[in-house]
DNA sequence: CACAGGCGTTGGACCGTTCCAACGCGGCGA
DNA sequence: TCGCCGCGTTGGAACGGTCCAACGCCTGTG
């Protein structure tokens, strides 16, 4: 049994197929009656209209691309909740594309360029060269970043209030009596750590307080080297209360300098983080943190993208953080401990063994 | 100017579209001075095939369709990472069909089957039930379970070996001297969780040790409940000297209840998790953990359902772990501590401020 | 009664490929 | 010289929809 087409069920229901593609995109042009008859055909022979031949009569595909970078990032899938939602109460389907590399990438952007399968394009955490993206835009294929990396462009994009969730964040210290607040950086070349730091330095001046130069270290988001840098914090006199860290992966390798060092959180030292990723909730102990609402920018994005394929064109939103406040932050100390350890060394090579016997091998 | 069309290209070239076609689709039977120049002709006038039009006159898709549970499961990320290694050199896109629970399930999996979009599809960490996908398969389309929590069924599916992988990891503590293992278990209801506690009890058997029923304690993947769960276990009189995570995410709150309690990992508890997340080699101390090869498992996948939508099915593969040995594990200790403290306690409902002003909000 | 107008329906051109049967042509063997 | 063969090429019918101009019918109006 072949798959029925639409000529089929014209005949099943004794009309011509031009009315049955009407009753397909429901026009209003039809007799209610008729179009009864034609769904309940339809209906009891489990016909489907093939996309195929949809996309080509009409000239345009029922897909939008989404660039994702890996997918490994919380902030990715979080967001890809998002976008989902949106999509799947839309015609359209998602069709994924991974890119991990820069070469990838731009092979990336021209294949979907010349596939023209998408009619339209989602760039999810962005943080390659925009130039492609823009070209792309350009010629008429509507483009929309989320939550991306780089600097602002032309291109409409969805972020978190990274600015003022910092600026929150420091509010929230100053409350509780902090006034020797330190700043893990992230990349600064990305304009969402950016944004942070200028909200934490406006926090810092909006609660009365310097900004030692001192309390700021850059430790980008590897684990290893933060947790170096905040031992580093901590040894010094005068040393931070408060720290504030660029994300919540960041902050748990914060947390773990703070209690390596011999010292407590939150009653010696208060940690911050940004995001409220999952497991944030579950940490020891649990994370306050800035939550970045990434299914909502999921969401817009969507939203936007969708828009744009129908013609209406949006600049872009940023969306509103919230500081969900859990237990790793706390009154500031009367008089700060010293820490009683100095610093944290583990190596990092470990030994892999296979199921069949050992073996070596190196990893991160 | 508008798109071009394969008629376009055979006018420019002085050809008809016949040949055009035989170009595009390689044949040996065009001559080759003629193809070069028809590619010479596609390639200055940077000419694409509309995709619609191929599949329609084609009578297939190039689309594979993966479903995936959300995307925040790392591991979900890790295997996308293999699959779009594979996809990608294949003709065939990536439809990416999200479900979050059992209802959108059945419904995605009915709009997969009617839209007939997908020549294959790729269910990954498929923990619903399996009937609609059985009907999907019997009613011809390729299906390929990956990393399914199922219990194995008709479908081919690509899985680690994760009895063996426990049993390893049981391997590997008996050599370090520990007589006494515990074993937190996963949701029983998942096979894979099943596998590896059938490799903890054989594990144990070949290192000659008995199974103590008070030793093994169901926590589920929940933080909490593990984390009450081995502060139970910590008590024991006869108390474990290492404990066997049925994930890695479970092992973090496992590590957390040993420090709660006042011991030390591993000099006092030695702790394997399972799966090897990115984290794993970050945490604190870094984790022993079994490796699952969650990229191969993706390209194992992909490259069965791209060989069964070419008609060749294989039953499907289970792929061996590795035991990643860093420093969770060690030598069991001669005369075991006393834990100093016995419970953790952390309530679990943060206030979360938004940045215009302190309000209420209650979250896991 | 003739005619205009609206409503529901229809035939068929068209979208851009694939694929198959058929064709022209040059070389070769009878 | 003629017929046959194989190679490279070609015309045109699908593929399964959309969409537009046109059509028949029914009703209301002058």
């Amino acid at each position: 049994m072949r798959k029925l087409t639409i000529r089929d069920i014209a005949q099943l229901a004794g009309l011509s197929k031009s009315t049955v593609s009407l009753v397909l995109n429901n026009s209003p042009k039809v007799d209610p009656a008729t179009r009864e008859r034609v769904l309940e055909v339809m209906r009891s022979h489990n016909y489907t209209p093939s996309s195929a031949a949809t996309a080509l009569a009409r000239g345009r595909t029922p897909f939008i691309g989404m660039i994702v970078p890996g997918l490994t990032w919380h902030m990715v899938a979080a967001v890809n909740y998002g976008v989902a939602s949106v999509v799947e109460q839309s015609p359209y389907e998602i069709i994924l594309y991974t890119s991990t590399n820069e070469k990838d990438y731009t092979a990336l952007v021209d294949r979907i360029a010349t596939s023209g399968l998408s009619a339209g394009l989602l760039v999810v955490t962005h943080d390659q060269p925009l130039e492609p993206l823009e070209r792309l835009h350009r010629s008429g294929l509507p483009v929309v970043l989320v939550n991306t990396l780089a600097a602002p462009s032309e291109l409409p994009s969805v972020q978190a209030d990274n600015y003022e969730g910092t600026r929150t964040a420091l509010r929230h210290l100053a409350e509780l009596g902090h006034t020797r607040i330190a700043c893990v950086q992230g990349p600064m070349a990305y304009a969402c750590c950016e944004d942070r730091y200028r909200g934490y330095l406006d926090g810092l001046a909006e609660a009365g307080l310097d900004a030692d130069p001192a309390l700021t270290v850059a430790g980008g988001f590897h684990a290893p080297t933060v947790r170096e840098r905040v031992s580093d914090l901590l040894a010094l006199r005068g040393r931070p209360t408060a720290i504030v860290a660029p994300n919540d992966n960041t902050a748990y390798a914060v947390m773990e300098a703070v209690i390596d060092c011999g010292l407590r959180v939150p009653q010696d030292v208060s940690v911050v983080g940004f995001d409220d990723i999952a497991s944030s909730a579950d940490t020891h102990p649990p994370l306050t943190t800035v939550r970045q609402p990434f299914p909502e920018m999921g969401r817009a994005a969507a939203q936007l993208l969708l828009d744009a394929i129908d013609g209406d064109t949006a600049p872009g939103v940023s969306l509103p953080t919230s500081l969900v406040v859990r237990e790793s932050t706390g009154p500031a100390p009367a008089k700060p401990r010293r820490p009683t350890r100095t610093t944290t060394n583990r190596p990092e090579t470990p030994r892999v063994w296979s199921g069949l016997g050992p073996n070596i091998s190196t990893q991160r």
